[in-house]
Formats: C-alpha cells, structure tokens, sequence
DNA sequence: GCCGTTTTCGGCCCGACTGTTTTCAGTCG
C-alpha cells in the first residue's frame, strides 16, 4: 500500500470521525497523519520492513496509529474505517464542501433530513424544508442554495502564477487608497505555495470603512460573503475567494505572522509561546500575568519571533515541517535567491516544438541576466513536436558552434531533451549524446506503466554515462495529471550515488520536482537544476516560480547546479 | 489520538463573523 493511500485512508476517517462529533483533537491527530505519511518520500512499507525503526519514532505517531498503519499495510484495509463507512454514506462527505456547512450542520441535515447527496439538498433547500431546523433560518437555507455551486469548485486551487496576477492588479487598485498605508500579501501566496486556495490580503488603516469600500470597488468583486469592523471577504468573478484585514500599524506583523500562516506553522509556534506564558494573536505578543495581558510587540514580525528567540523564518518555510528544528539547530539555511540564477539548462527553439529561434531565445535569457543556456531540444521519439534525429541535432549543433563565435560574455551549451523510452533506454545512440554538453532524460510516453517499469526506466537514465539530469522527474502537471507513479525515493537514491542532477522544472504547471522532494534530494547530496523549460522567449520569466519552490525545498544557493558561473559548470560537467 | 525537566491526565492556538440566539454555537482561517 502507497503512502498516498494510508494518508487518504486517515483523511477519510478524519472527515467521518468530524461528521459523527468526535473530539477535534482526535480528528486533528488523524489529519496530522495523513500529512507526514503524504510528505514522507520513503514509502511506508519500507519503515515496517527495516527492524531497525519504529512508526512511532515519527513525530504525531502513537502506538495507535502505528498499529492502524501496520493494519492498512498488511490487509489493505482498517476495520475502523470501513465500519464508519458503512455507518455513513461517502457522498454525504460532499456536504462539507459546501462553503458555510461543517460538520455540525451537515449531520444535522443528515439525521434529521436524510440528506446524502448535494442535489437532495438543493431539493430541501427549494422546498423550504431546511429552515425548519434548529439552529437554520431562511438566511442559511439562501446562504446553502447560493454556496452549493461552491461545493465542487472549492476545491479546485489556482496556480501560484495566476494568483499572482490578482494580487499585482489589486496592488494597482489599491495604490490610490489614501486610508490605506500599507498593504501585503498573506496566506499560501506568501509562502510560495504551488497552488492557491484564496488569497489573504493586509493592510495598514485606522480608517478600515474606507479600505473596504474601495476594496469592493475592485473590478473582479462579484459579491461580497462577508463584512465586519476589521475583515472582509469577497468572491471574485472567478471564483477565487480574497480575505482582507485591516489592522493597526502595532499589529501590523503579528497580523502578517498571523495570516502568512501555515495552519500548522501557528499551532506550532502559539503552543511554544504558552510554553513561555506568552499568547500570540494576529493583534500580538502578550505576557500572561495575573493582571491580565500586556503586550510586548506586534508591529513587525521581528518582535513575534524575536519574542520567541526564534529568527523570521522565510515564509516558505512555514509549514511545520523541519523549520522549528532547523532554528533550534542554529541559523537556517540561507535558501537560493533568483538574483543567484547564472544560466538555464533546460529550453526550446523553433527546431522543435519551441516558438523562438535560437538566436531569440539566446538573446531573451540574456536579457533575464543569464550568462549561460543550453539549448535541449526534444529527440526524435517525440514526434509530434518534430523531435530530432541525429543528422538534425548535429546540424543544430554546428550552428550553435558557429553562434557562440559570434558572443562574448554569453555561451549556449550543445543540449538535448532526450526522451526514454517506453521499453527503456535512450532516444539516440551513445555516440551522439557523448558530444553533448548537457543531457535532460525525461519520460514523454508510457507514462501509465507500472512503478516497478517507470522506476526501472528512470533508474537505467540515471546510471547511463551520456546522461546529466532527470527532467521533470515525476510527470505531474498541477490540477491536470498525477505525478506518474515512480519511486522517489530510489530514484533520489540512485542520482546520489551516480552523481546524477534532478531537475526542478519551473514552468507553473510542472513545479516537478516539488519542495518535498527537492528536500529529500538536498538531504542525500543531490544536486538540483532549476530550469524554465522555456517555449518561447518569455518562457524564461518562468524561474521566478522554480525558485520559490527551491526555498520552500529550503534549497541553498550550494544546492541548485545553475547558480554555478559557466566555468564552475564546466569544471563540474567536466567538459 | 498524541504528548510530557512544570503533567501518564489533561491539556491540545486563537479570534472574527454570521445567524440564530437572548448569551452563543457553528464555521472559517
């Protein structure tokens, strides 16, 4: 059984143990679970198997879930669950995903309606059935029949990128609001995360009417959800759901501490604070004493954590996951920049499937700031973007020679995307990709083979001596297509062991490899390659979202190939 | 259900907003 599949087994029970009222710490601990087992990049099984550590080394894990892992792994199933399931039908899950229905209200329409699915719903709703509950009214039966088309898109997040243009734009909106002193950008945003569930804004007001009359003045707001003295919320034409909070300026860290999050970042640092008699809120840091509280900082998130004797961990790493360890440690990691970007190692011409000669594409990435690009068109299997064969790619790379002559300060390295193959093995022969300066293997076809053939043709990319890096390791594309089903873990492995790169593809819809498992390779010495992709000269405004992957991978500027200057590269490549 | 140089029991982050209450429960982040 797959990691991914115990820690949907937990959500599921924790989802049903919420429904049925159980204690919200116990939901709380199975979603815990749930969310180590889904980072682990170590399957599961392979922990049981070794004698040498126990489930209950992980940190959240008792020896009650321990057992029920145990139980899931070695018959496929947990009794408990299935008899939850029986208990409750699946699909009355779908309720809670109606915006304003948690658990309370969804087992109450349940027990008392019989309702199981979201058309019976919309029906109870329509014939005025639900507003007769205790604890509804009409206001909530209208809120339900509104939010029910919700319920399916909810959950559906945006790719940072696209959030990133609401939030240029509304920076634009709200540069002409003369109550507002400042604003910033919150939430899953901040912290880079690869997709976006709604977007946190903050800002700095005593006038806070104001800001949010002008905020509702923002042309995507089609309706307001709600309004109070310091938050509002709105939902845009698109759906995308944006919190604004108006705080003071001696707030105004805390708040941002606050609203950057995570979840599971604030449970942390808010437990260690009690620890020290402190409280944090999003209004500040207080000392509990026996006349009340007294604030001792806020206005900027040096003081919160500073109050900690934490330091600002950069938001993408605030996922409670190794950040709190790492500060315990001593100083965090400096995490690679964009600026740190020398060249990229990964891009197309019109030869093949790509919208720029070389010549354009040369003088785009030198445009970016770049000293370097390896040109790495597809090969010949991949036929639908004209792949080449060998004639084509020597040709090409004779004309890349003849280029270079013509440069100064800029160099294009004779590249190939070389696809492997369904049966494995390469693309081209060995005496071809011998003359390359840099080989991406990366898998085009055969994407639904068994994990055993996907990690075996992977695994034979990596020991193969032409080849420099694995591009786009795990296929996913965000929203789209699951990650092919591969075994990281080998695969970190083997690129450690034969001095192998991965690569880190930043194109918004890839972000593969993603920050887990960039961690997970940083913790074997694997080197990473943060490479655009790039169809198209603008392509290579693309690095921008594989960095913040990076950081969130808490990848060095060390960690990532292409920060190198082109003789570090070569010496490295030994070219 | 987890966890422990303040605890093996009794904690577990904290506050805003809404709608339904007549002081608060539910939901959300």
């Amino acid at each position: 059984m797959k990691n991914t599949q115990i820690a949907d087994s937990f959500d599921q029970l924790a989802d049903l143990l919420e429904f049925q009222g159980a204690n919200p710490f116990r939901v709380r601990a199975y979603r815990n679970a749930a969310r180590l087992i889904r980072d682990l990049t170590e399957p599961i099984a392979g922990i049981l198997a070794d004698g040498q550590r126990k489930l209950t080394d992980l940190p959240g894990i008792g020896q009650d879930l321990a057992a029920k892992i145990e139980t899931l792994v070695e018959t496929g199933e947990l009794p408990q669950l299935s008899e939850l399931l029986a208990a409750v039908p699946p699909s009355v899950l779908t309720l809670l995903r109606v915006p304003g229905l948690g658990p309370k209200k969804a087992a109450l329409l349940h027990s008392m309606l019989g309702i199981t699915t979201l058309e019976e719903l919309q029906a109870a709703c329509e014939a005025g059935r639900v507003r007769e509950l205790k604890g509804f009214g009409a206001k909530t039966e209208q809120a339900i029949l509104d939010n029910i088309q919700f319920a399916v898109k909810a959950q559906e997040r945006i790719y940072w990128a696209e959030a990133d243009f609401v939030v240029e734009s509304l920076r634009e909106h709200f540069s002409d609001c003369s109550a507002m002193e400042r604003v910033e950008f919150a939430g899953s945003y901040r912290r880079g995360r690869d997709t976006i569930g709604d977007l946190d804004v903050l800002v700095v007001s005593t006038e806070s009417d104001q800001v949010m009359d002008h905020f509702e003045k923002f042309s995507s707001v089609s309706e307001v959800i709600a309004r109070g003295d310091t938050k509002m919320s709105v939902r845009t034409l698109e759906g995308l759901q944006i919190d604004l909070r108006v705080v003071e300026a001696k707030s105004f860290g805390a708040a941002l501490q606050y609203f950057t999050g995570s979840k599971d970042h604030n449970v942390v640092l808010r437990g260690l604070a009690r620890q020290r008699n402190l409280k944090i809120n999003e209004y500040g840091v207080f000392r509990l004493t026996d006349e009340g509280e007294q604030y001792i900082g806020g206005a900027t998130e040096e003081e919160v954590y500073g109050a900690m004797d934490l330091p600002v961990f950069p938001p993408e790493l605030r996922e409670a996951r190794q950040e709190f360890a790492w500060a315990e440690q001593g100083p965090l990691p400096k995490l690679v920049e964009l600026s740190d970007i020398r060249g990229d190692l990964h891009a197309h011409t019109d030869e093949t499937d790509g919208r720029g000669s070389l010549r354009e594409m040369a003088e785009a990435a030198q445009q970016r700031g770049l000293s370097y690009l390896a040109i790495t068109d597809h090969s010949q299997r991949v036929s639908m973007a004209q792949g080449l064969n060998p004639e084509r790619l020597l040709a090409q790379w004779a004309r890349i020679d003849r280029f270079n002559a013509t440069l100064t300060n800029f160099r294009v390295l004779k590249g190939i995307e070389c696809d492997i193959l369904e049966r494995g093995g390469m693309d081209l022969p060995d005496d071809v990709l011998a003359q390359a300066d840099w080989v991406n293997a990366s898998i085009h076809y055969g994407q639904r083979q068994s994990r055993a053939q996907i990690t075996e043709r992977i695994l034979q990319a990596i020991e193969h001596p032409h080849v420099t890096a694995i591009a786009h390791p795990t296929g996913r594309l965000i929203n789209r297509r699951e990650a092919y089903d591969v075994d990281i873990d080998a695969v970190i492995k083997a690129a450690a062991q034969h001095r192998k790169i991965l690569e880190l593809n930043a194109n918004p819809q890839r972000l593969d490899l993603n920050d887990i498992y960039c961690a997970a390779a940083k913790s074997q010495g694997v080197l990473i390659v943060i490479s655009t992709d790039a169809h198209e000269p603008a392509g290579f405004d693309d690095m921008r979202y594989g960095v913040l992957q990076a950081r969130r991978g808490g990848l060095t500027k060390a960690d990532v190939v292409n920060t190198r200057s082109l003789p570090q590269l070569l010496k490295l490549l030994k070219k």
